[in-house]
DNA sequence: TTGCTATACCTCGCATTCCGAGGCATTGTC
DNA sequence: GACAATGCCTCGGAATGCGAGGTATAGCAA
């Protein structure tokens, strides 16, 4: 199964931020891990990544530094900022929150709700 | 707390649907409906669920009929066509789906991964 | 040397989404 | 007659995902 882009869409930001809560981490290797990760649900591209990762580091919720690896090329790593921690904890919440809702509402039988 | 405009996106429409499922209802109650399950975590105006209403019938998903309800008024009555039961089907495969990869990102010391 | 692949960064433009603001008409109430 | 509630609708902006493309270097093979 492919996930669609609509489903994806909000999350995938979410899922950024936790992968970077690990280490730090850089583009080219975000977008190999989110991939993997995925199990083939869905693909990211590195145009969906790169602008993400510009924005977040633009509202200090991604802090960047270049580095040379191992392999020699320079890359820009990214890790959380103490904001990029405090929003990961309310994405956090969001998900949990938006998940009760579409249980309630993709199983409504599972706890009648009498007022509905 | 208020759900960020982003978490919600793309899960509108299979709110939409399920809600549905359970009998035809018209744009106005949709709306008021949503609002009341979301307990106050989201809030959706007609300028967001109409324009989706309006394309889901156009892509056969949807079937609606003109009728005139106990108010008085005329309103236009959406209900689920064979193809949007299909839909249905899917989109709660998809939410299933991308649920688990969430809890894996989310909580990923649940069961380490040492591939990663 | 010359190419090719993988790594690693980036931008641009299209399609799509949410949603606030507004417009229109009708019903019932004060 | 004024007003709120019901009920439909559209428009434009901001933001998102993403395919397609561009640049450069390291390493390997022909």
């Amino acid at each position: 199964m492919k996930l669609s882009r609509k489903t994806l869409e909000g999350s995938l930001e979410t899922l950024l931020l936790a992968l970077l809560e690990e280490g730090p981490s850089y583009g080219y290797e975000i977008v190999q891990n989110l991939n993997a990760r995925a199990h083939g649900l869905f693909t990211t591209g590195e145009g969906t990544i790169y602008p993400i990762l510009h924005r977040l580091e633009k509202q200090g919720v991604l802090a960047a530094h270049w580095r040379v690896g191992e392999t020699g090329r320079k890359r820009k790593y990214y890790r959380l900022s103490p904001k990029g921690k405090r929003e990961l904890s309310t994405q956090r919440g969001e998900w949990n929150a938006l998940q009760q809702v579409m249980e309630a509402c993709l199983n409504p039988n599972a706890f009648k709700n009498p007022s509905l």
